[in-house]
DNA sequence: TAACAAGTTGACCGCCCGGTCCGCTTATTG
DNA sequence: CAATAAGCGGACCGGGCGGTCAACTTGTTA
């Protein structure tokens, strides 16, 4: 563990706002946004991103690992909640809420980004398996569905929205409804094939 | 309308084995695919590529339109089938059947691209509408989903198992019924958004 | 406030992409 | 079997990308 000292007062800003300008950059255009726009966007030389971010892929391995880290913290208080069928649906509704979909669909991708991510990611995956153990004891959620399905689904609400031209930004609550009651025991129909075990 | 004079043998050809090599280029490495790999599976020089299709657009506009006729083949079919909420899964089945997720999510996309791919589209659209209302009155879809959701939703399936790592090739099916189950009317709750207008 | 390290910048590099073009090959046809 | 037009191919072009670098600016600190 390297004990980095701290930034300097502007470089600092300079950071924040270029996390800002790629996740918003991302989240319109697509992970192929040019660095060069983000540039643009933050207000600072296309070399300054590269000084903070040795490659495009490490900024985007950042943003992935915020947003990792806010599902996380979600996570960690639903955990306690008393409800375990309304606690999984309240995780997956703040998963969708963070907006774009690409923000999402990205965390799946690649993992050998960095071992941070991977790292911070897998506690994720074990918090999901947890909820939707809880859920399935508690009747909320059918007994066929595991934990990787509902990771698997989480991205699906977005994803099915992002067709629409001018979607409002809550359609997706819509979708996530339709799924989630596609999860539920009642009316349940059996799976016709098994659940996948790699994530 | 204009009589094109027949291609010459090796020219139709060429063209098949186009089609099929950007089919499989597409659906390995998705729409960003090289023009240039896309003849090298093929076989033939990459200036053969543009004297078919002006545009990688356009060959991408192609192939779209040989998959939307075949979902109007099967779309046709079953508008004669006597259980419609079978002929509506069944539908949801061969769509996401034709192999890759890739295939069908740019099916939607951008649509600019020709005035062929709208019409044959909208027809497709109409055929969903019709199966979809269908299914609904005969108890087999609740009420409160449209024939735009399930356009939405059709995707879903191998959406999601596009992040699964070696996923066996069926895999999609599994998340189909569960899809399929959400649009069920026993015990659907009430959904907290409006449904979307444009497709 | 002086001196220095930390940070910034944009011109620049090599690469790959979609698309063009023209000399060459070949299927067709009378 | 010519003659010819249809088809083929790959060198080539302009442009945009991720990433580098050396000259310059600025926050920090003693």
């Amino acid at each position: 563990m390297t004990t980095t000292r701290p930034l300097r007062a502007d470089a600092a800003r300079n950071r924040r706002l270029l996390l800002a300008a790629a996740a918003d950059e991302f989240a319109e255009r697509g992970l192929d946004a040019s660095v060069a726009d983000i540039a643009r966007r933050a207000g600072v030389g296309k070399g300054t991103v590269f000084r903070h971010f040795a490659t495009k892929d490490d900024l985007i391995a950042a943003i992935v690992l915020d947003r990792i880290d806010e599902l996380n913290a979600a996570g960690e208080r639903l955990l306690e909640a008393t409800d375990p069928g309304a606690a999984l649906l309240e995780f997956l509704t703040v998963a969708a809420h963070q907006r774009q979909q690409r923000d999402l669909s990205f965390l799946h991708e690649a993992g050998g980004v960095s071992a941070e991510v991977t790292r911070v990611r897998e506690t994720m995956y074990q918090t999901v398996y947890t909820l939707v153990d809880r859920a399935r004891r508690h009747g909320a959620v059918r007994s066929d569905v595991t934990g990787t399905d509902i990771i698997l689904l989480m991205c699906a609400p977005n994803y099915v929205t992002s067709y629409v031209s001018d979607a409002p930004p809550d359609l997706w609550q819509r979708y996530l409804a339709i799924i989630f009651d596609g999860l539920r025991p009642e009316g349940a129909h059996p799976l016709p094939h098994p659940p996948p075990t790699t994530p």
